[in-house]
Formats: C-alpha cells, structure tokens, sequence
RNA sequence: GGAGGGAUACCCAAGCGGUCAACGGGAUCAGACUGUAAAUCUGACGGCUCUGCCUUCGAAGGUUCGAAUCCUUCUCCCUCCA
C-alpha cells in the first residue's frame, strides 16, 4: 500500500498534471510492469535539459520496475504536430531516420537504462493500417470534437487554414497508444490534446484508458521563457562539461531551485533541506554547485564533473589562465601589430571594433596584464597569452 | 476584387527634411562589487589603425545643398469589406 503511495509520490514530482490519479493508483495496485510511453519527432535529435525534463519522468517509471517505450514518430513526423506554420513535412529516408534514432539513444541513455527500454518506431503499426484503416481511425472522432483543439480553435475563429491532415496527428499519436497498448503516457502540458485524444482512441477499441502525465516546460537560462534552442537560452546535454557547469552557474539563485525540481535526481527530502540551508544562511553558490556537479556528472562522468568545477573555480576565483589554451597563429609581420589587431585576428572578438571597445572597457589582458594602449606594437618571435573577458582566452603565436 | 495599416539595428520599439549611427526597453558583452558566469551598480553595443572616415532605417529609382523622414515603382506582412 504504502508502495503505491511512494509510486505516486514519485511520479507527480514535477509534474503539472496527472491525469487521471485514481486510474493510476488502480493501475499500480495491480502490480504488474505498466507499459509507459513517450514519443519523440523524428528530426531535432539534439536534446537540451528542457527535453529531459520529460526523460527524467521516464526515468521515474523505470525506477518503479515500469516498462518504458521510447516511440520515435518517425510516421507521424510526415504530417508534423499542426503548430499553424508548417505543412506537410518531406518524409525524412530510412537512413535519416536510422540516424536520428541512434543519436537519440546516445543522449537519452545517459538518463534511461537501456536494458529497460523499448524503443519503438510508429511507421511499425501505422503503415501496416492502411488507408482503410485511416477512415476506420479518422471515423473515431468528429470535427467538433478536433476543433476544441486549442490552435485549431484559434486558427478556425481567425479564419486560416487548417489542412485536413492537420487532423491526423492527434489520430496517430492516440492510435499509438492503441498500438503500444499505454498505460500510461507522458509528455509536455503543450500536449494536452494529443494525450486525451489516446484515451479516447483506446476506449473506442476496447482498451482501458491510458493514465496521462504532463510534465512541464522548463524555462530556459533567462528564467522567463522556455528553455529552447532558438532562444538560445539553453544547456544541451551533449555540450562540453565546462560550458554544462557555467551555463548552470549562471542560472539565477531562483531559478536554480526550478531546476533541482525538474532537473535534480535528489530526492525531494534532500532539496527540501538544501533549501532549508540556504534559507538558513548557506551560500547558494555551494547550493548551486553541487546542480551543476550533479548535471555535468549525469552526462559526462564524474571526473569531468570535478574538472570543471577545478576549473571554474580556478577562473573566476582566482583568474587563472586555464591549461588548455585554443593555440592561434597571427602572422604579424616584420613591423609587429597592434595589440588590438592582433585580438581581433585571433578570433577574440568579431570586429577590430569590438577589440578597441574591450580595451577601452579594460577587458583585454595580455600574459595577465591589463592592456590600456591599444597601439601596443606586438612583435614577431613571441607567443603571448591574449584573454578578453573572463572567459575567452587564446595562446597567440606571433609569427 | 476593393479599402486601409505596416516594414527601423539581435528582438520589441521611437523618429516623419538637417543637431541621426538613429530615443527607450529587452537580450548580449565588459567593468565594479560579490563566497556565484546569482543579485546590484556602471558602461559598451554597425564597420574601419577611430579626435576622423565609410556603409546602414524592406528593395530600386527620384526630388533636395541635405532624406530613416517627401515622391514613384516593386516585394512582403497585417486588418476590414466583398
């Protein structure tokens, strides 16, 4: 009983919505392996934390001994979920497919198990239905019904256009809980619609419905909105460790709390009291830390985990000039170059422009010195450590 | 098909003949501060060997000593009517 209780508790950790949580607590009492299911596009296989926020969910799942199905719509990915821009999609080929799928397991292992994991394909049942069984689908559900859809509905009272086979995602996706037969599936609260529609589909034939977990946006470096790749407010997971552990630092001390919730594999007794720590005094850095530790570990192990933070530390504590210098070569001629020149050729800064602002501004540092003329002649023979900033360094060969 | 409105730098957004490389906000970057690439404050934010010069205000022409601002044509967006 009190299992169940903790399964619960895990599984609406984070969560926006479970829909619905009296099913589910039947569901787990039953105490077989639930069949748990997450689909994924078939394009954009390049994953930020944002995405894992769904993953870790599934990862939940497979700590409860749950059975996991990792469903790449690689069918579904043809129509493209109706946002209200795109059309139809090319259909990518096999190979592209294959790909994607293949760089989706690298990343998404480093969260799931992969022993515990099915990863399913829905072209396997949806080409198999042919276009009989379309209209056999397509026959399930009425206009009304995709119009309460919350972008057709808007797009319908405006008066553009809805291509009917925008109708079709939803029918698919809830087909697949068919297919798969889900007990429960998980996704983002933008996928409200197409969780509901599988409940439905799997009554009209025979199933019992499946249970839906909404999972939500995780918003994004700014802390205002979501975590996109577009927005360029983002942490991907296959970025170096150092930039992982700075760009996680630099989240703001609120903000950082969002992210232990929805990011963190620690318990919720163990953030409570980290939160109770630093309520109490505790520096938040320490706090913070130990997230971006724990992020950087999950996805490039743990000794990379302690590099960064020796070299963040070493950095921004005590303005070390990191080992590992991008060399550059600047052919300066026989009359030597001018410091400012000589940044902007070594790929410090866009425009000389820029590189004369960053000398004024005193951003420039040269083997450690602060640059103040930015005539400064740099002569041939020599390699210099150039630094702009605090995280931008190069070892110059001037030639 | 008809009638209006709009297009300005990374984004939003002023400007409507000179003092505009273009107000303001956001983002970004830098500096200061700090136990953090938090917060806060200050500054920078088209290019150029830079007290000056060059190229920008949807595109192309034109008027003018002088245009982001006026005129012509074109492209694209939005709203209303049919």
């Amino acid at each position: 009983m009190s299992d169940v209780q903790a399964a619960i508790e895990l599984i609406k950790r984070g969560t926006d919505e479970l829909l619905i949580e009296a099913e589910l607590v039947e569901k787990l009492k039953s105490g077989r392996p639930l069949r748990i299911k997450a689909g994924f596009d078939p394009t954009a296989p390049d994953l930020h934390l944002g995405h894992t926020v769904l993953i870790n969910k599934m990862r939940h799942f497979q700590e409860l001994g749950h059975h996991v199905m990792f469903l790449i719509g690689d069918f579904t990915g043809m129509i493209g979920d109706p946002s209200g821009k795109n059309a139809t999609r090319p259909p990518l080929s096999r190979e592209q497919i294959a790909d994607n799928a293949k760089t989706y397991q690298e990343q998404v292992f480093k969260i799931l198990d992969p022993e515990k994991t099915e990863i399913c394909f829905n072209s396997a049942w949806m080409e198999g239905l042919g276009s009989a069984g379309m209209i056999r689908l397509a026959a399930q559900q009425t206009v009304a019904r995709m119009l309460e859809r919350d972008d057709f509905s808007k797009r319908y009272a405006n008066n553009q256009s809805i291509a009917i086979h925008e109708f079709l995602y939803p029918l698919c996706q809830g087909y697949d809980s068919v297919a798969m037969k889900a007990d429960v599936e998980l996704g983002g609260t933008d996928q409200r619609f197409n969780l509901l529609m599988g409940r439905e589909l799997q009554k009209h034939y025979g199933q019992s419905p499946q249970c839906v977990v909404m999972v939500p946006l995780l918003e994004g470096l700014d802390g205002v909105n979501k975590m996109s790749k577009s927005l360029g407010n983002y942490i991907g997971i296959a970025e170096a460790p150092k930039e992982i552990f700075g760009k996680t630092m630099s989240v703001s001390d609120t903000l950082m709390w969002r992210y232990y919730d929805l990011l963190s594999f620690r318990s919720t007794a163990e953030i409570a009291a980290l939160r109770a720590d630093v309520e109490g005094g505790r520096n938040p850095r320490d706090v913070k830390v130990m997230l971006a530790m724990e992020l950087v570990g999950r996805f490039h192990g743990a000794m990379a985990a302690e590099e960064a933070l020796a070299d963040f530390e070493a950095r921004f504590q005590r303005n070390a000039i990191p080992d590992d210098l991008p060399e550059v070569r600047v052919a300066v001629g026989a009359e030597g170059m001018a410091v400012f020149q000589v940044v902007k050729q070594a790929g410090l800064t866009g425009s000389t422009s820029e590189a004369m602002r960053m000398i004024e501004q005193g951003a420039v540092k040269l083997n450690g010195e602060r640059v103040d003329d930015k005539g400064l002649l740099l002569a041939a023979g020599e390699t210099v450590v150039l630094q702009v900033g605090k995280r931008k360094f190069a070892a110059v060969v001037l030639e």
